[in-house]
DNA sequence: CGACGGGACGC
DNA sequence: CGACGGGACGC
């Protein structure tokens, strides 16, 4: 960002603090100083004028350090007089300069605001928390409409925006307290991009996240679409498009026994071409291979993409019935040679077909516990793991999957940016569980380290946080 | 090494 | 009535 762009931007933080100014044209920035100095810290005066006689159009901006400022300032100078003779002045919180709004912005918009609270708070609880900040009109908790319960959510109407705006500087943290969005438009928009719907889960059916194996190749060696384009060989050619290391590569490969070698392609210059050599000792495994990670994501949001390589020694013998019948025999006794073999389709393997076949999104050679329910999200957390994820963090629904299958698993949150996050039980013994079972341990090619959190760090002494 | 977000109202 | 720089063509 630039000189001219960080002195702009800055007019617009905090959300409320520019003053928009109607005046008489003689009104200087001198004048408007002497009468606005006293609600606050002012950051900056623009007297807007014509571009050739100088003369003032009458408009000014005045920038207060906080929202409060401005809008003390607004409501104790709106229709005041600034010089003998000149006409009250209009004062309006600016529109930010991005918004191309020139509306002006009412009351409405500024003296309500959204908080988050207790599921225990009251309507009373929330206006004696608030009141401190000035005359509450309304307190209003969010609940549902069948039970009554409250969802933990509540908005505050006060009578002046200079109350609301204190309210958001000033009350706990914890609250998150902000503006609230008008009632009349329809509910925010943008809430989807908060919202982080929960997966569903199917509890007791625990093929529901998976495809059986026999669902899976009665459906392509029905269709054909497996074989019909592509020669055959045990050696497979992975393009990724972001950087992997041949160790990494190797790991998820090495899920499937027979692995001859894996190696990196490098170019004359020893830098690597983004892409990965495969080979297996038979051809069942390439062709498992292929079919479970051709499009694979790994890391998360890189599909990786593999095509048979003819690497010269390994003709495919003619492409037929029997050679069909003997690849899937081999892919057969590889998924129910139990735990010694691959344990790609565990989670399915033996149990009855899922109505519809879905992608198996958890591949690991860890042995797994079946699915439970997640328990309900306003449950008490009673540990907290942190988990750390080598090279990147796994998707939420892949973590959710493997982490409810201890028991009362309530939430999986990940740390925006970072390789970290966290996962929250209910109960103890789930959580100490899936330490034991998942500390060190593969899930999709990620390594993760699996531990108990550290405290949630203490910010506020008044409350406590909500989890 | 690797640490803390979410959120919307019966017009 | 009373909106702030300069300068421009996309999925």
């Amino acid at each position: 960002m630039d000189e001219s762009n960080r002195a702009s931007s800055y007019l617009d933080e905090p959300a409320n603090s520019r003053l928009f100014l109607v005046t008489s044209k003689s009104i200087t920035e001198e004048t408007i100083r002497e009468h606005f100095t006293a609600f606050g810290e002012i950051q900056d005066i623009r007297v807007v004028k014509d571009k050739q006689t100088k003369e003032s159009k009458g408009v000014s901006f005045v920038k207060f350090a906080k929202s409060s400022q401005a809008c003390t300032a607004m409501e104790e100078m709106h229709g005041a007089c600034l010089a003998e003779g000149t006409k009250p002045i209009k004062v309006f919180i600016a529109q930010s300069r991005s918004s191309g709004s020139h509306r002006d912005v009412e009351d409405e918009e500024l003296t309500r605001i959204f908080v988050m609270i207790p599921k225990s708070f009251s309507e009373d609880d929330l206006k004696d928390t608030f009141k401190v900040y000035g005359d509450i009109e309304q307190a209003i908790i969010i609940r549902n409409k069948s039970t009554g319960e409250s969802k933990g959510l509540g908005y505050v109407r006060f009578h002046k925006p200079s109350q609301a705006a204190k309210a958001i500087e000033n009350c706990d943290k914890t609250f998150r307290a902000i503006l609230a969005e008008p009632r009349t438009k329809t509910a925010s928009t943008d809430s989807e991009y908060f919202s982080n719907p929960r997966t569903e889960h199917s509890g007791n059916d625990p093929g529901a996240n998976s495809y059986t194996f026999g669902e899976y190749l009665s459906s392509s060696y029905a269709t054909g679409d497996t074989w019909s384009s592509d020669v055959i060989t045990r050696c497979l050619l992975v393009s990724s498009r972001v950087a992997v290391t041949q160790e990494q590569i190797r790991g998820l490969f090495d899920l499937i026994p027979g692995i001859d070698f894996c190696e990196m392609q490098r170019d004359q210059h020893g830098f690597s071409k983004g892409q990965v050599l495969v080979r297996y000792n038979n051809l069942g495994s390439a062709v498992y291979a292929k079919e479970k990670l051709n499009g694979f994501e790994y890391p998360p949001g890189n599909r990786l993409s593999l095509t048979y390589i003819d690497d010269g020694e390994d003709r495919t013998s003619p492409v037929g019935k029997m050679a069909m019948q003997l690849v899937a025999a081999q892919m057969m006794s590889m998924v129910w040679n139990g735990p010694s073999g691959a344990q790609l389709m565990k989670t399915s393997a033996g149990y009855t077909a899922a109505p519809v076949p879905q992608k198996a999104r958890v591949q690991t050679d860890v042995s797994l516990p079946p699915l439970r329910k997640l328990v309900a999200s306003d449950s008490v957390v009673k540990e907290r793991l942190f988990v750390i994820f080598n090279p990147s963090p796994l998707p939420v629904d892949v973590l959710e999957d493997v982490f409810c299958r201890f028991g009362s698993l309530m939430e999986v949150y990940l740390v925006p940016g970072r390789n970290v996050g966290y996962i929250k039980y209910a109960d103890r013994k789930p959580a100490h569980d899936a330490i034991a079972l998942l500390h060190g341990k593969v899930i999709n090619g990620i390594k993760m380290k699996v531990m108990l959190a550290d405290p949630p760090k203490e910010e506020s002494h008044k409350r406590q946080r909500t989890y």
